[in-house]
DNA sequence: CCAAAAGTGTTCCGTCTACACCCATGG
DNA sequence: CCATGGGTGTAGACGGAACACTTTTGG
């Protein structure tokens, strides 16, 4: 194998930039770093790729420490390899965004890793260049989020078209017109309308809605 | 640095995806490996990141042996981490995609390498994971094209309308009207027409048109 | 009874699409 | 003179944007 050995290794890390969604806010989960290099600078969440794990392994068990749930919505934003970027080591890393429903994430691991929801807009400096990514992340969201089907993994499997319009409207960073909008959703069949009511964010209730998987994978296009 | 230790390297490589634009085809360059394992199969053109460079640096070292040029427009593509992608080692590699004037290109190099340009359509089977990441690369051609200004680098600094055409019509793989394409072309205005005109494609002779970088620069947003 | 959120259609305007013929020239 | 590729405009369809009022009910 001296054709690989002639070669030197290098570490390679994964780094999760976790979205979720709460008071009609998109947030996003930061920690100290609670390890040198950069203890107690705010920081993504990451971890090393071990030598028997692949990337996608590596995010989900870094994903899984931090929030206790298995398959959660996953897409890879990128690798950063500058030569200097970690201030310790030469640290290759591959960033990823997870997309989660905080009402499943368990608050007891949030205060034992001591994270934070913060708002994209109000990010503090992170540590070493774990800002591009987030900048990354977010750019990638926008583009996607009008034809892919992203928002349903921010919210419960049941939620109001209020809700929905919320999420558009926190990723998109602009008000969305509510008729025009319903307009669009009513023409998607994969959005489907229960029989269940809402009541405890209006007196008057407003109908619950579903994300239809099946229909949705039958025919996966749309544009919203 | 106890931290950094106890983890495991890998070795990590790129891997390039060179677009080049000739017979109105849109082509792609692939050679036979000439190393183990997998001599004599059909691959993309790879290299190891060293110690002391960047994932762009290597990429752009990659390009360079390969065709000649500095200053190549690259976009990465991803990261392919799967733990035995590479049937030799465990190796990690980061995908590029680089787009080329065919007529830059030094030819004895393409001989050198044993490279052919072949068109995508037409792929042989490629080493390892190579195939998928060539997919990738396509598909986020497609989705760019019509908001980034990425077929002037397959084109020489002047063209036709017919070239620039060919050039959408190839990567989104459908026909175009020329009405309408010229129709847009007039609107987008760091798409300059010059006094020049090319003889070579018809007897009654093209209009020679022209990118302007700073008109672009001044307003990055267009559509077409 | 009133505050607060849910729900509902129409009109207008701009954009995209379809479509066919004349022009200039080299051989 | 004719074959070849270059160049041009219009009408109709479609989709997106703007816009305001009624409904329900818990407190």
């Amino acid at each position: 194998m001296t054709y690989y050995s002639e070669h030197s290794k290098v570490w390679v890390s994964v780094d999760c930039i976790v979205f979720g969604f709460e008071d009609g806010k998109l947030k996003l989960l930061i920690g100290k770093r609670q390890m040198d290099p950069g203890r107690g600078e705010w920081s993504l969440y990451g971890g090393f790729v071990g030598a028997e794990e692949s990337l996608e392994d590596a995010a989900n068990r870094v994903l899984y420490n931090l929030t206790g749930l298995k398959k959660i919505y996953m897409k890879q934003v990128g690798a950063f390899g500058a030569i200097d970027r970690d201030p310790g080591e030469r640290v290759i890393t591959v960033a990823y965004c997870a997309l989660i429903n905080v009402k499943d994430y368990d608050d007891n691991l949030r205060e034992k890793y001591g994270l934070q929801w913060v708002a994209p807009d109000k990010l503090p400096p992170l540590y070493s260049d774990h800002s591009t990514m987030v900048r990354k992340a977010i750019t990638l969201l926008r583009k996607r989020i009008s034809t892919e089907p992203l928002s349903f993994n921010l919210l419960p499997p049941l939620f109001t078209l209020t809700q929905l319009q919320k999420v558009y409207e926190a990723i998109l960073g602009e008000e969305i017109d509510k008729r025009n909008f319903r307009k669009r959703i009513k023409a998607i069949d994969f959005i489907e309308k229960t029989e269940l009511i809402d009541k405890t964010t209006s007196k008057r209730g407003a109908a619950l809605y579903r994300f239809n998987k099946k229909l949705y994978d039958d025919d996966p296009t749309f544009k919203l």
